[in-house]
DNA sequence: TCCTTATCGACAATCATTATCATTTAATAA
DNA sequence: TTATTAAATGATAATGATTGTCGATAAGGA
């Protein structure tokens, strides 16, 4: 389904704004962005965006499941298209740049839970740290 | 080794400021706390205690091994004591309880992560979100 | 006890995010 | 197509968490 139908199908309207805001999710597939990043790449397709109707959208995709928040290190939030596909990510503590992680242990970890704890998981969050093969390198020499 | 002590060998000045912060987490052990909260409950054993200070009591005790940030949803950093015991966290989407658990299974995960990139992991963050056992018997009445 | 300077606390500044509100516009019905 | 109406927008102000500044204070060594 579409943005169109998909904005429509829960009562909200179809703007060039949203339009934007999600074009530039799914072009960036697989990476994490921030509101800021989201609301420059999105100014290339309309470029009266405001930043506060970025925040809002990105949040609105979120509750729409059209996008996900992903909790990264760092004092801001960031988004990304919903594929449909679980997955984590590893940040390199030195250049930054994001490897897709498709492993999850969650239902492992689940199971270790419902053993030990009457806690009912229903969400979680996980990201790796350390380097990206091309920082390990650089170090070498 | 206690506070003092830890504080002198790397060259900083051991303060009744200091002193609380550290009593506060220690106090707390397992629990996460915001700066916030911190600052309120540490300004019992030292009343003029000021919040910069707090925040940066924080951050040096997170570089001295003393303490740990925890990554949870929501907008404030949150420090615990270093107990030198590795667990995460499970966060009551309902009532904010936290309750720990001590099972990780990262090292299953790097080894993942080495048969299928050279991406080299050297920390992670991870916390289970759900509810807690007192807000899933109270939704059923 | 006296000095030196790390540390402190009050306050200002910053950064990300949210609230406000007048204006614009998407969607629908005439 | 046009008129209508409320949702959506964007400029701006407000907020909340965190960090920077700087004169005053006090820890720790001489
Ligand atoms: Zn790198
Ligand atoms: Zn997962
Ligand atoms: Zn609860
Ligand atoms: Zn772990």
């Amino acid at each position: 389904m579409n943005l169109e139908k998909r904005l429509h199908s829960r009562g909200y309207r179809y703007t060039p704004q949203r339009e934007a805001v999600f074009g530039v999710l799914k072009e960036n597939e697989g990476k994490p962005l921030s509101p800021e990043e989201v609301h420059e790449l999105a100014c290339k397709r309309f470029s009266s965006l405001g930043l506060t109707t970025t925040y809002r959208s990105l949040e609105l995709f979120c509750d729409l499941g059209l996008a996900t928040r992903v909790h990264l290190h760092g004092d801001s939030h960031y988004y990304e298209v919903n594929t449909g596909k679980h997955h984590h990510h590893m940040v390199c503590l030195s250049c930054g740049a994001i490897e897709i992680l498709e492993a999850c242990l969650i239902e492992e970890l689940k199971e270790r839970v419902r053993d030990g704890s009457d806690f009912l998981v229903t969400e979680h969050c996980m990201s790796l740290f350390g380097y990206c093969p091309g920082c390990l390198t650089s170090r070498k020499g």
